[in-house]
DNA sequence: CAAGTGATTGTTTCC
DNA sequence: GGAAACAATCACTTG
């Protein structure tokens, strides 16, 4: 129970360039869920996919996890120089 | 220095 | 075009 949603409190507004950030671990996996799970399961609508993705996600293992963590780590650093290419322009 | 807090990311389907 | 379930994130903010 940490930040779960986005009521607000506080942090500045927003960057100028505005990096944004990097995709998460679903992010990655969704993209080939998507095609899957929707392919085995025709007819199922955002109820059933939506929910659906989110058990089998955590249904496989960390192992399975790891090939979209590691994507989201190769992801992470793609922000990383967005911030750090911002940084530099924004000073 | 430490903690947490928000902002964001992408998918699906739906009108 | 945006909304909500689904999950991760994790770099930045602040005291």
């Amino acid at each position: 129970m940490s930040g779960t949603r986005k009521p607000k409190t506080t942090r500045k507004k927003k960057d100028p360039n505005a990096p944004k950030r990097s995709l998460s671990a679903y992010m990655f996996f969704a993209n080939e869920n998507r095609d899957i799970v929707r392919s085995e399961n025709p007819g199922i609508t955002f109820g059933g996919v939506g929910k659906l993705l989110g058990e089998k996600w955590k249904a496989l293992t960390p192992d399975e996890k790891s090939p979209y963590e590691q994507k989201a780590e190769n992801d992470k650093k793609r922000y990383e120089q967005e911030k750090a290419n911002y940084l530099a322009q924004q000073q």
